[in-house]
DNA sequence: TTAGTTATTGTTATAATATAACATTGTGTA
DNA sequence: TACACAATGTTATATTATAACAATAACTAA
């Protein structure tokens, strides 16, 4: 019997904090922001923040150590992501480029790695900032 | 008068230590393995680490927090950096494929943003986890 | 060479990010 | 109901990283 991925309450409190947010956000500005809900320890954030990756709801910025909301509809699951990153404004967009996509997944290289996942991040400017 | 990036004594400690480790390290474990050549402190680590990487003599493998040394003879500058990752072992490989740098080098998103700089992690089984 | 400048170092303290361990509560299901 | 399992609550602590400031070394130009 298949089940959506319901949210749980905690899941879900900062699921919509962070997918209302406009930048990414950290995990303690998360804390910071859902005290008054209730949740008050790092590891209540930490553990909803894993299941939200897990699930692919949200990502992790890795050179950021920040999440945000999933807006690539199709992607259930974390396993193929890019980003760019302005380097003087900080702004965060998720890439969804079918080529992009096409091309990294099938990338092999000489070792016979055989890759199930991936996480790419471009740096640069905006336009706003160049 | 162009000048070689010449190592000062605490960047050099640390990059040796870096270079001849198979794996990546992670900055306490260094400062662990420093102490008995007088590099007390986590930031006299995190300072040499940050010039390593600036030089491109080292590279950060963000989704771990740890460091490997560069070993693309040509990367003087840390700004296309691709790796693999065992999710077993643990393994680090860095890429090294004209194909890749030369795609991703390339890459242009739809809201005109010029990249700079790139880092892409690739996830998978290596050969002997497999 | 000497002063000015800049990079590097040393040091203490502290901030920011993340997990361990364990008791408790809720939720779905047989 | 009772079992299994996921999620929660809580305290403590581990891990990663930077702030602030004083001291020293290295480079540059008059």
């Amino acid at each position: 019997m298949h089940k959506e991925h319901s949210l749980t309450k905690n899941q879900q409190i900062i699921f919509d904090l962070i997918d209302k947010s406009t930048e990414p956000l950290k995990a303690y500005s998360i804390l910071f922001n859902v005290q008054k809900k209730g949740i008050k320890a790092p590891l209540q954030v930490y553990r909803a923040l894993d299941k939200l990756v897990e699930i692919g709801k949200i990502h992790k910025i890795e050179s950021r150590n920040a999440f945000i909301a999933c807006h690539n509809s199709r992607c259930q699951v974390a396993k193929a992501t890019a980003f760019s990153i302005c380097e003087i404004c900080e702004k965060v967009t998720e890439i969804s480029s079918a080529g992009l996509s096409k091309y990294l997944a099938n990338f092999k290289d000489k070792d016979g790695m055989k890759y199930s996942k991936y996480n790419l991040e471009f740096f640069g400017l905006c336009k706003k900032c160049r």
